[in-house]
RNA sequence: GGAGACGUGGCCGAGAGGCUGAAGGCGCUCCCCUGCUAAGGGAGUAUAGGGUUUGUAGCUCUAUCGAGAGUUCGAAUCUCUCCGUCUCCGCCA
């Protein structure tokens, strides 16, 4: 969410900075419930000064044993008018709060201009696309003759877009996210391990909530439960239940960077994108990610994206998978992203660079949603600024490792660094 | 799942309808005192929102005692719902 006093402030300069993004901010709107909100909360506020003075003279009154009778009859009407002031006031409030957290965070300066995904801008590139001498599979022709990647199964016992992984693929894959991990944790992170599902709570924290509940799996309510019960929802990413850990917290300053990584599997409803990516494992609704997040200062939230950034590159880089790096530009960047850099891996198979890792700066887009702020000495807590990125997707960094090092008997070369993870087998 | 107890500021802990944004203690900050250390004295020490304002300064109002709703002129205090913690029993990886 951004900041409201900014966004009465600085209305036009904000409306202008999201159309950058496609976002049409209705200035009229905003400011005709402005001039309400402000009149009616003055006016309940006053209200409710008048209500606690009389009340505390009434107290006084009574406690002289004088007769209070007259000043309760006085108080009445007061009551029924607080109440009606109160209920405009919040009102308006309510009104203006669901408008602020549909408006998607304001780009940052160093964002490249642009409509869509066409307009993103490369900014570097690693290694070069191996060329082969034999006719390239894609992953799913590797694996699944093999008897390693069964969808058929997944089908059965699940749904569409689910995988079932077998044998030295499953491995292969679990090889993978602790090679992550412990890569990670060299980059000074601390591990944690966090539950799956989460609350509403939380993904509002994180801005998935309310604009994006299609996209979500929730969980139904058990009948015999209270309708009060809490909703409940899987995760689509360990960012919302990693950033939630600060939620509500004031740090000091000298804790921060605060940075956490963590494996866990995500959820996606994958609604409105049913043609797309059918095949393999590129787009599941279950899939292994690992996810780097950092608390920072709000004067290092770029920086601290470079580094993450750099931080998920050094896996494929260390996989010796080929990549480039696209900064997105302000029509593609995500609801509640400043700046994002997206990691791009090489697949053979599609001869196409994919997405593989999202990084972003959120500055305090999240953090004031989340609370979550910190304080050096005795000044007033500030607000945080969140960064976090995939490093990387497991399952599509299983693709990307089947592809670029398959042979041409249909045998995968295991790379390097996996090896020890995978009892120093160097094939597959 | 059954029975009971409980949830107050950074921490501990009083308070049981009004004078309580909250006693007291610990911790922390600043000042004083003090050969050093230890001890002692004094002051301060929640967060958010609104109004005023060029202002994140000052002044002022409002809200917050797990969360929400209710009773009341007035709620930390009474009622209900939810969330959570602890103890005993049952079950379980």
């Amino acid at each position: 969410m951004l900041d409201p006093k900014k966004l009465r402030s600085e209305l036009h300069t904000i409306a202008e900075q999201l159309q950058t993004r496609g976002y049409t901010l209705d200035v009229e709107a905003i400011q005709t419930l402005e001039t309400q909100r402000k009149a009616l909360q003055v006016n309940a506020q006053n209200l409710q000064a008048e209500r606690n003075t009389r009340s505390k003279g009434i107290g006084k009154a009574k406690a002289q044993g004088e007769d209070i009778a007259p000043l309760l009859a006085e108080v009445d009407a007061l009551k029924v008018q607080l109440e009606e002031a109160e209920k405009a006031s919040e009102a308006v409030q309510a009104t203006l709060e669901s408008i602020f957290s549909g408006i998607p965070n304001i780009p940052d300066k160093s964002t490249p201009q642009g409509k869509g995904e066409e307009e993103n801008v490369e900014i570097k590139r690693w290694g070069e696309p191996k060329s082969y001498d034999f006719e390239v599979k894609d992953h799913v022709d590797l694996t699944e003759a093999r008897g390693w990647y069964d969808n058929d199964a997944a089908v059965k016992i699940a749904s569409s877009r689910f995988s079932v992984l077998k044998g030295p693929l499953a491995r292969l894959q679990r090889a993978l996210t602790q090679f992550m991990l412990d890569t990670h944790l060299e980059h000074g992170y601390q591990e944690v391990y966090v539950p799956y599902i989460v609350n509403q709570d939380s993904l509002r924290g994180t801005g998935q909530l309310p604009k994006f509940e299609e996209d979500l799996y929730k969980l139904a309510k058990h009948e015999e439960h209270d309708t009060n019960d809490r909703d409940l929802y899987l995760i689509p990413t360990a960012e919302v239940p990693i950033t939630n850990l600060v939620r509500d917290d004031i740090l000091d300053q000298a804790d921060l960077p605060l940075k956490m990584v963590g494996h866990t599997p995500c959820f996606r409803s994958e609604a409105g994108s049913y043609g797309r990516d059918t095949r393999g494992l590129i787009r599941q609704h279950q899939f292994e990610k690992v996810e780097m997040v950092q608390i920072v200062h709000p004067e290092k939230s770029n920086e601290a994206l470079e580094e993450l950034t750099g931080h998920a590159e050094a896996i494929l880089q260390k996989l010796g998978l080929p990549y480039r790096v696209m900064a997105l530009c302000t029509g593609d960047i995500g609801f509640s992203a400043a700046k994002t850099f997206d990691l791009e891996v090489w697949l053979p198979g599609q001869s196409a660079y994919r997405e593989i890792s999202s990084c972003s700066n959120f500055q305090d887009f999240q953090a004031r949603r989340l609370k979550t702020r910190y304080r050096s000495g005795q000044e007033k807590p500030q607000l945080v600024h969140t960064v976090n990125g995939s490093g990387l997707a497991v399952g599509r960094t299983l693709v990307a490792v089947l592809e670029n090092y398959q042979n041409a008997d249909g045998t995968v070369t295991i790379p390097n660094v996996l090896r020890p993870y995978m009892g120093g087998g160097e094939i597959i």
